[in-house]
DNA sequence: GGGGTTGAATTAGTCAGACAGCTTTGGCAA
DNA sequence: TTGCCAAAGCTGTCTGACTAATTCAACCCC
């Protein structure tokens, strides 16, 4: 947008961004939202992207290389790039019924597999996998308290827990599992923005029980907790 | 089904690309499984990684966005890029274990995952899907009463049972698992030759149940029966 | 006029070099 | 030994140029 008379490019003041490519990124999911592109439209190509952006070709590089790891877009060399599927809209309010559908349905998964991992971390996590368990909680906690995005402590702690069932199934089934969620997740506007104070409250509570009772080996327990905090997870995610 | 690489980055599964940053992807991910990195463990810099596989520093940094994205490194800047969560991990496959106890393993989520789907089934199958569960069910039972090998059939049957949830996530999770059980039967030993007669029969009418139930629309009978078909071939499996 | 060919324009992929800003490290001084 | 600072090393970003693939329209032959 700014182009100033004096031609030269200017050099991004420390602008507290962090990175670049990350703006890219979004101002990119953007137009693809902005713009109504759909499945198989055509983004505008690197350099017109770069001028629009004010940056260089590089960044935007960067962000249309991530774009295409989570399956949002595509390059075709020599054509340009392409829309190849939609990132999710606005959590809760406008997010497409493509991946609400697909959150919601792998919460029904989730729900079996998830409270029978905690049922058998229960019975069978040995001293080290507790530790494990402890250490992403705390991660979660100190995540959860800075207010910041917190899915991918989340995410970690719920696969501690997998991997405590002394069962590499269950860690399997939940990285695959996630393989799916976690892009969009990444995809779409973070969820940490919309989370309401009183639901950090509510998480940080839920998966307290569920430690605890991992770490008095309460089998039942355990799979309480977990289906409840599941249950709780999507009444946020669709109330 | 697919094996490596692919579930994470989903580019084309055939090797050598012309992309010269597929190869340095899959040559950072060989350097970190060979040298025996752990998670926090340093990468050589861009600039070594570029001058060892002869690439420019480019490519190599193309290669880090996308492994980046996939969760497998991180970027610290002015620091360096470390690993983040080993490569075989995220891949989900777990080779060290034998194959008996991936398969007791594997068994452990099917009990949830698959008597959840049949209770699904049970209450959701629209009469497309019935139709398509009585085709497997008839094509199975044939290849049970001609005593030859049928545990394709069998899990034809069962994936029919995983669409009829009208969820994708059971499908999904459903072929994941067996990725790791049809490599068991194909390398190890043919299950059906060390069948007794009297086993055909009592799988017979085990899978008759099932689908009675689900024909039935008995979501606690289909969930019932299939929990306890499950039970038996873990037994026939491990008496 | 119709159909196939060609060539120019456009675009992603790759390369090389440079600098800015952050981190780590090692040496020097108190 | 302790504390500090400068230098080295690293990623992030910018620039400009070249290569290879795609697209599209003008063109030529039939």
């Amino acid at each position: 947008m700014r182009y100033g008379a004096a031609t030269i490019h200017q050099r991004s003041p420390a602008m507290s961004e962090g990175r670049l490519a990350d703006k890219a990124y979004s101002r990119i999911v953007e137009i693809i939202k902005v713009e109504g592109l759909d499945v198989g439209d055509r983004l505008p190509s690197e350099v017109q992207l770069a001028a629009s952006f004010g940056m260089s070709r590089t960044v935007v590089r960067e962000a249309l290389i991530r774009l295409a790891a989570d399956g949002i877009t595509e390059a075709r060399r020599g054509a340009g790039s392409f829309v190849k599927s939609r990132p999710s809209e606005r959590l809760g309010a406008h997010m497409s019924l493509d991946d609400l559908s697909v959150t919601l349905g792998s919460y029904e998964v989730r729900f079996v597999v998830e409270t029978e991992a905690a049922r058998l971390a229960a019975l069978r996590r040995s001293p080290a996998q507790m530790e494990a368990i402890e250490k992403a909680w705390t991660e979660l906690r100190n995540a959860l308290l800075s207010s910041g995005p917190a899915h991918i402590e989340d995410m970690a702690l719920h696969r501690a827990i997998a991997a405590a069932t002394a069962n590499s199934a269950f860690v399997s089934t939940f990285d695959h599992m996630f393989c799916e969620v976690d892009r969009i997740m990444r995809a779409g506007v973070d969820i940490s923005r919309s989370r309401p104070p009183e639901a950090i409250g509510a998480m940080m509570t839920e998966h307290e029980m569920i430690v605890e009772a991992i770490r008095l080996q309460d089998a039942d327990g355990a799979a309480v907790a977990m289906r409840w905090h599941l249950l709780q997870g999507r009444r946020r995610l669709m109330p």
